[in-house]
DNA sequence: CACCAGATACAAAACGTTTTGCAAAGGGAA
DNA sequence: TTCCCTTTGCAAAACGTTTTGTATCTGGTG
């Protein structure tokens, strides 16, 4: 490995001194230097590919120019990786660069992975979850510019990103209702977490605001994965008067609904239609037909964690905002008309 | 935010030199101060809350103890978290952490974003694509400690990691030649790469090693999407002699022939058994019944080539060494005896 | 008692930048 | 010509560590 090339070693071959090329290099300050001889010393350093030593000048600016991203879990769904990606593009843009550090469910371990990012001096940390919840920000966290990915806390002067729960199940709700049906069950998830509640509010607004009677029993609860759903969808597709269409809590919940309605002999979306949540492409892709579903905004809500907590780095004092982000729906082939 | 506490605080608090509190926190060289004073040092530390400044020592040591990550794409499976996982971990564990960078297709940016990596002193990088392929080390990372992850190179010098293909598909259909088959099906990958060659070449020979006949006729290629193995699957389960168990080229083929058997009235695997490769568990155990398939090591192999690049770090000058990782044979519901 | 070796502690230099304060050069006004 | 201002360039200090070379202390030995 060669011996890097530093900045005095472009000034000695531009044939300046090494504030000269400082300054040449950062333009905020050129106006203390020539643009001649600017251009010369950036050809030089091109010429020599000299790239500044981050380490030197974050020590000497007291910024890293790195920011730290702690979540819980990240190996199970494709979603952390759009986070990551969100935030890291965002960070990109504007000159950062990410440290990822993951722990599980392990808040020892978290905690002293957090320290570590504190060691390298991350200018801020995006604090993220994989699914949309409370949280109790870590006390190791004191001090740092930090944003809530995906999730919550009781502190109000904390900026967070989540998605708009109630939102998208009126969204999913409203295009079911649009393709005619009045019959409308939906499989939500046993867990007390907001997306139960939100999602739930969104299902019930969307059928009053169009004077929809509510059955209460076309309003079930399971496990959040396929088999839940299968078992709810099956109890609920098995009624006599069986709704036509199904909202489910998850795109996997969805999945479980696919199965039941198989089973039963029920073609989708000819005798049952069914429409899900998160745009999980593996499946929602997979599914036969294509699953009809609302997107969870991941990639945007890394990437606007970062940006909010660099303008927070850039232009401190700023009140914290707490945001929800709109969730699209992604038209597949599971809703249709129901059935006549 | 309250200013940092540094190493002049400590040994101020202490009433010692900041070079013995150097040396008193890095035991490395702890025999330059005597034990109590260590101890005393180290306790005055903790309540201080003094955390060393890693720009700073890594200025000095010319060590960042920052791995760089890049990758290809990363939001579309979990395979890209479960990579990162197994690297942050093996990293942690080592004292070291990583900044994560990826660039989808677009090398320009790609070569830009490896560029933030060397200025940040990264000391070493894991050159990860999400599929199994053959790549092009970019000359960007000439000169840093490099190791390819889930990808090859002509340039035997540098280390990689990737899966064995052969061996993961042998793995699956000795179970299925275990479990009494003998006309056993194959759906291929359509694309010419690496994955495609090793799993056929598997695939026929474990046939051979048993002595049973290949039928070409039961190898099929398709999209290596649900929907290719559907309808690769609708071909090959429709014919008279039907194999009575598909060897499926991924976990998404995999659920493609799901769909194709449950088209076509056969039961899974009363009728005939399915065996996938990814172990991709939001869809392996969502399908049902649940889908007996080989696990491709991304968690491994991310931890692999931290470890390999760690120990090229400490002890340089040591051969680079091509490896492959098994892949074990995760049960579910999907493999039983052939019909009578 | 004098000397020495070993144990322990410290001062200072170095890592590669940025920035401040100052100096030199150039040019216009008196 | 002299003076002063503006433009351009430089030397040196600082960021927070680690490490080297040296100084001091202690106690054991001749």
């Amino acid at each position: 490995m060669t011996t890097r090339v530093g900045i005095r070693d472009v000034a000695k071959a531009a044939g300046v001194s090494v504030t000269t090329v400082s300054h040449a290099m950062n333009d905020a300050t050129s106006f203390r230097v020539k643009a001649e001889t600017q251009q010369l010393v950036r050809d030089v350093a091109r010429d020599l590919g000299y790239a500044p030593n981050k380490m030197a000048s974050g020590l000497r600016n007291q910024r890293s120019q790195i920011l730290g991203l702690v979540s819980d879990e990240i190996t199970t769904t494709p979603f952390a990786g759009a986070m990551i990606r969100g935030a890291q593009d965002a960070a990109y843009d504007r000159g950062y660069v990410v440290m990822v550090v993951n722990s599980g469910l392990d808040s020892e371990l978290e905690n002293r992975e957090i320290n570590m990012l504190r060691q390298h001096q991350v200018d801020g940390v995006v604090y993220a979850r994989m699914y949309h919840q409370s949280v109790q920000v870590p006390a190791e966290l004191e001090g740092l510019p930090t944003v809530l990915l995906d999730s919550v806390t009781d502190d109000k002067s904390i900026s967070s990103v989540i998605p708009d729960e109630v939102g998208a199940a009126e969204t999913a709700v409203e295009a079911i209702i649009q393709a005619g049906h009045t019959r409308i069950g939906m499989i939500n998830n046993i867990d007390d977490i907001p997306a139960t509640h939100g999602r739930r509010e969104g299902f019930l607004n969307a059928l009053r605001r169009h004077g929809l009677q509510h059955d209460p029993r076309h309003l079930v609860i399971g496990q959040p994965e396929t088999t839940g759903g299968r078992e709810a969808a099956l109890g609920l597709l098995g009624q006599p008067d069986r709704p036509t269409a199904l909202f489910c809590f998850s795109d996997r919940v969805a999945m479980g609904a696919y199965q039941a309605a198989t089973a039963l002999g029920l073609r989708i979306p000819e005798d049952v239609s069914i429409v899900g949540i998160d745009n999980l492409e593996i499946i929602a892709d997979a599914l036969w037909p294509g699953l009809t579903t609302v997107a969870l905004p991941h990639y945007e809500m890394g990437s606007w964690a970062v940006h909010r907590i660099l303008d927070d780095i850039e232009n401190p004092g700023a009140p914290a905002v707490q945001t929800q982000l709109d969730c699209p729906l992604i038209e597949r082939g599971s809703l249709g008309p129901p059935p006549r």
